[in-house]
DNA sequence: AGATTATCGTTGCATTTACAACGAAGTCAA
DNA sequence: TTGACTTCGTTGTAAATGCAACGATAATCT
């Protein structure tokens, strides 16, 4: 009787099957743009949060998006550089910064985002009946403040 | 009518929300113990895969974790110096390195043990009736080989 | 047996990331 | 209007991660 509160699954451990389930499912779609596009996640998710139009700030992507300041940053000077989006100074707050996507960057978005739709579309059928259960389990994660 | 294909929703978009919910149940966990002990993820999944006891190697570990090889082998060295995990050669093959809990491993886990499960316990009951279905929906994802 | 191929764990290296601190700009109060 | 305080975005730096390549050992084939 050495030690038996030593059992102990990782692999049923929920935070862990969380962070497994996610990290498959963003690599596999990640392999789908990085290859064609040379997209890291962060720019991927800048662009996809800049793709409902207007001119959005950092500080706007921060709040919604789960990445911290620099990384938008530098994901934005890199999308800048490649002439994907542009960063207009504000008037009425002159420390915002403004982005948005240019030409090339929307004509980057059409092609990129039926590839994301597609993929959730291809996982969603996997799920099948399953994938409701998930949706508001996950709901439920975020809305729990644990 | 200017690219009505922009429309994305990434808040909606699933390996985008699995990767959200999977950031914070991780973090909000880890807080827990990075304070009280100072381990890293890496490291906390190799401890967590060692408390199963017996002589597990890094391939053993690499082939169920979501963690490849070389962090593996830093965080067994990290864990090593700290002694709380011994590597042993083994004889049937050498090129094995078989990893086990020491005393003060085992004393450890004790105690973290019983702390991932008070944390799982918080989250389940969060999540109420809805943890079946996301936990059915976390392993469907997992078979699935999308 | 000898040679070739495969596997295990480690190390090097380039990239990324998180945390902290900074300058610039705005807000508010006296 | 001046001063302290907050907020925005950027930069600096240290640590972590992922990928590739390397010695060492095993297994396989001729």
């Amino acid at each position: 009787m050495t030690d038996t509160t030593l059992d102990f699954d990782l692999t049923a451990f929920l935070p862990y099957r969380l962070a497994i389930a996610a990290a498959k499912v963003s690599r596999a779609f990640s392999d789908h743009y990085t290859a064609e596009f040379g997209l890291t996640i962060p720019e991927w998710r800048v662009l996809a949060h800049l793709s409902k139009g207007g001119c959005v700030s950092v500080r706007d992507i921060h709040a919604v998006v789960d990445v911290d300041k620099p990384t938008i940053s530098r994901a934005a000077s890199r999308l800048g550089a490649a002439g994907l989006v542009t960063k207009v100074g504000q008037q009425q707050d002159a420390r915002l910064v403004g982005l948005s996507l240019t030409a090339a960057g929307r004509a980057l978005m059409a092609r990129l985002i039926p590839m994301a739709l597609a993929y959730q579309a291809e996982l969603l059928a996997g799920l099948g009946e399953r994938a409701a259960g998930l949706d508001q389990g996950l709901r439920a994660v975020m809305e729990d403040r644990t």
